[in-house]
This record gives C-alpha cells, sequence and structure tokens, in this order.
RNA sequence: GGAGAGAUGGCAGAGCGGUCUAAUGCGGCGGUCUUGAAAACCGUUGACCCAAAAGGUCCGGGGGUUCGAAUCCCUCUCUCUCCGCCA
C-alpha cells in the first residue's frame, strides 16, 4: 500500500511510474487525493466539535461539585446538541476512511527506476547466465516419465487422494525433498538467516498484511469453519512477525528463512505448462525474507540474489537471471529478479526463484517501523526470494542428470542424500 | 467442548464513573558527581491524524449506557487455571 502523503506531494510521478507498471486505472489516483482531502475536512469538523464536547462535560462536573445544579443541567443540554452535530459527521468519516482505505489497496507498487519498460514476459531481461546445458543420451526422458521409470512420485494416487495436482512422493522421491529442505535451509542460515517453522494456515490480518487479501483472494484455499487461509508461500507468515512492530534500528537488517508446504489453488490455469511437476496445488518452497533500512534495500536485493544464485550454482544446474519489466512484475513488487533453471529434456526454462524489493509497500500495511537517529518512525523496507522452490529444480535434477546408469546427484547433496545417485 | 480468572505505556503493575494530562517500580535516554565506570541524585521517556500550532484519537477488537467511561453493560478475540476429548 503506498502512502497518501507520498501520493499527495508526488500526483504526476504516481502516475508516472504506474504506468510503467502498465496500471490501467490512472483515475483512482484522482480518487484517492479526493477522498483524502474530504476526510482532513472531516476530521478536522470532528475535532473541533469533540473538543467543544470535551470541556463543556469537564465544567459539569465542576460545577455539579459546587452544587450548581441549574447551570449544570443547562450544560447537560448544551452537549447533547453537540453530539447530535457530531453524530453524523463521525458516520461520515468512518465512511470516507474505509472508502480511502479500498480504493488504496488497489493501487499496486510503484517500480523502481530500474525497472525496463516492456509489456509481457519477453521484453524481461537477461542480467546473468551460468551453468552448462548437459548432453543428453539419445533416449532421454522428460521428468514425468523418470518419475514412473524409478516409481519416485505418485500423481496417480496424490489426485486418489486428493485431486490433481496434489504429488504422493514416494522412497528415493521422498528423500530427496527432505535432503533439498534440510539443504537450502542449512545454506540460508549459514549465511545469517534464522531459522523459522511458521503455522500454514494463517488468518485475514495476516493474508492482509503482506497483500494475498484482496488482491489474490481466490488463488488462496480458504478454511471457511475457522476463517483461516492456507499459505501460498511462508513470506505470509513470516513477514507477519513483525506486523505492528517497531524495531529498534540496531536490530536491521532482520533476516529469516522458513520452509514451508505452499498451496495455490492456481485457478485459471491450465493445459500446457502443467505437466508432471511445473506446476501443483502443493508444494515445497524454502523461502528468505529480509527486513531492512530503507537506505539499504537494493543493496540488500543484489546480495539476495547473489546468495541465491550461489546455491543455485552448487546443484550444478544452467540458470539464467532475469529483470521483470514493468508489465511481468508482481502487484507488491517494486523490482523483482526471477531465476530459472533450464529444463533440458523438455527444452524449456522453468522459474524456480523470485526475489523481489516490495520496497515500504508491504511493511506499510503491516506498520513494521524504527524510529531513525532523529527520533523519527520509518517504514522498513521488506525483501523476500525462494531459495529455493522444489518441484522444478527436482524436474531440472532429474531431466539433466539422466545417464544410462541412472540419475546422478551434484556433489553438494552427496552428504545430504547420503548417496552420490539418486537411483 | 464445559467452568472460572484475566487483557492497562518497552516490561511489571495500580487505578474500578469527572482532578487519568494513567500512580509506582524496572528498563531506556540526558545530566550532576567521577580520571573512567558503578552507585547515588536530578531531569526526561509511547503511537496515530494534522504542514505545524491548537485540537483530536488510542487502556485487547467492536458495540452500548452516560452530560462524562481505563472504570458500568453486551459481544468477539486471545491468554491463564481446572475438567473433558485427543496426536
Amino acid at each position: 500500500m503506498l502512502q497518501v502523503a507520498f501520493i499527495r506531494n508526488n500526483k504526476e510521478e504516481v502516475k508516472q511510474r504506474l504506468a510503467v507498471k502498465n496500471f490501467a486505472e490512472m483515475g483512482l489516483v484522482d480518487e484517492i487525493l479526493r477522498l483524502d482531502e474530504e476526510r482532513k475536512k472531516l476530521q478536522q469538523e470532528f475535532d473541533s466539535t469533540q473538543a467543544k464536547i470535551n470541556s463543556t462535560s469537564k465544567e459539569i462536573g465542576q460545577l455539579m461539585a459546587k452544587g450548581q445544579k441549574d447551570d449544570s443541567e443547562n450544560k447537560k443540554l448544551e452537549v447533547a446538541l453537540l453530539k447530535s452535530l457530531l453524530q453524523p459527521i463521525s458516520d461520515k468519516l468512518s465512511a470516507v476512511e474505509k472508502q480511502l482505505q479500498e480504493t488504496l489497496v488497489k493501487l499496486p507498487n510503484l517500480p523502481s527506476e530500474k525497472v525496463p519498460p516492456g509489456k509481457t514476459p519477453a521484453e524481461n531481461i537477461v542480467v546473468r547466465a551460468g551453468g552448462n546445458e548437459p548432453k543428453l543420451p539419445a533416449n532421454s526422458l522428460p521428468h514425468w516419465d523418470l518419475i514412473k521409470k524409478y516409481d519416485i512420485v505418485d500423481f496417480e494416487t496424490g489426485a486418489k487422494i486428493t485431486g490433481s495436482g496434489f504429488p504422493l512422493y514416494k522412497g528415493k522421491g521422498a528423500k530427496l525433498q527432505r535432503a533439498l529442505i534440510q539443504y537450502f535451509l542449512d545454506f540460508n542460515t549459514a549465511a545469517g538467516y534464522t531459522e523459522y517453522l511458521p503455522p500454514l494456515m494463517v488468518n485475514e490480518a495476516t493474508a492482509y498484511g503482506t497483500g494475498q487479501l484482496p488482491d489474490k483472494e481466490g488463488q488462496m484455499y480458504f478454511m471457511p469453519a475457522d476463517n483461516f487461509y492456507m499459505i501460498p508461500t511462508s513470506e505470509v507468515p513470516v513477514t507477519n512477525i513483525y506486523r505492528d512492530v517497531i524495531v529498534k534500528e540496531d536490530e536491521l537488517p532482520v533476516r529469516m528463512t522458513a520452509y514451508s508446504p505452499c498451496f495455490r489453488r492456481e485457478a485459471g490455469s491450465f493445459g500446457k505448462d502443467v505437466r508432471g511437476l511445473n506446476r501443483v496445488h502443493q508444494f515445497d518452497k524454502v523461502e528468505i525474507v529480509q527486513l531492512v533500512h530503507p537506505e539499504k534495500s537494493y543493496e540488500v536485493l543484489e546480495d539476495m540474489v547473489s546468495h541465491v544464485e550461489k546455491l543455485l550454482n552448487t546443484l550444478e544446474l544452467p540458470y539464467r537471471i532475469l529483470k521483470l519489466c514493468g508489465g511481468d512484475m508482481s502487484f507488491a513488487s517494486a523490482l523483482t529478479y526471477d531465476f530459472e533453471v533450464f529444463s533440458a529434456a523438455q527444452q524449456k526454462w522453468l522459474e524456480v526463484s523470485s526475489v523481489s524489493n516490495f520496497e515500504s509497500f508491504q511493511t506499510n500495511r503491516m506498520k513494521i517501523r524504527f524510529k531513525d537517529s532523529n527520533g523519527k518512525m520509518q517504514l522498513v523496507h521488506s525483501l523476500n526470494g525462494s531459495s529455493l522452490a522444489l518441484p522444478r529444480i527436482v524436474a531440472c535434477l532429474l531431466e539433466n542428470n539422466q545417464t544410462e546408469n541412472g540419475i546422478e546427484l551434484p556433489l553438494a547433496l552427496h552428504k545430504y542424500f547420503g548417496d552420490n545417485k539418486l537411483c
């Protein structure tokens, strides 16, 4: 959520930058400023009327103490009159505040100046690439066939138990999940991130805090009996740890990592790209989140990108890093880098991580603040990224490392998996 | 699920219809003293709206009673104790 004061002081700049994200409803900006003006006017009316009521009520107390009954009765009538004036003002004020809030949350975050223009994924910019594409054997298979061949993921039984898109990992497949999670978490904690294991369901306030509500309501599984949402990523519970917290400046940066299963309805996506592990409703992911001083956030973003890149390098997979163009960025992000790995049998790039700086867009909703050296309250900046999402990593490990004698594992995983070959 | 108790400033904790502009203690910050530190003493110490002053709002959330609510009533949420159920 953008800050009204910022919009008020930078109206044209806000519109220009929203245009980079191909935002269409520019009328909302003017609407917000109009509502804000109205709010201010009503607030002043409310305050001055309330002030009169307060002072008169105090006088009543004093008159009663002196035993001046008639005078106090007159004052009571006066207050009653003022209160009848106050009620409609107060109702109007809450209505305007609510409307302002509802309009404000419809505005996406402003893209940073570093965001390249563009409308489609084709206009994203490849900033770096690494690793080598493997030479696959002649009879190489896509991962969904390898999975069957080695019997390590059973989609049919997963569908029987729950529904399609809920994979059932089995044997070495299950063990590989466990090994990857352990490895990723160790890699992150070694870099100074504190490990958390968060609740997998969250309440409305939490889902609202990171921007899932109201924007992506339909993408989350919802439990109506208790009004809980299944988390689409651990970013949601982890960032909300600090909701409504005023942190000390010297506690920054806050660095957190968490493993969790992620639940996504993926409503509207079907057909291509959903085969095998490419797109599923439940998957495992290790996430990194940072809360930082606003002056440091872009520096930290680069750190996080290089952290994920190092991790990816140890997996020995071919990858590339994209800087997303305005049209491909998410609602809440100011700058996003996507990581893709090359799935050799599918001949396709698959997204395995997305690292973003949200600046104060999330923290303004969550009121995560610190007091700077001048004693002024400031919002911290929040960033997060996957490090990493498992299914597509697994798909690539299977496809890229297939040999006649089974599937080899990168050196970094030998210790965690307990073997140098998957199967 | 049942019964009871509770939720107050960074923390502990008093207040139970008007002077609450929330006592007191601890902690934090500044100062005096000191070579320095500790101790002692003195002062200071939250957030939000408003460009700011004035003013207003905030004693878990929401609603009500009253001229006036931290204080009374209703309701929700959470915490604790006991019982029940349970991995």
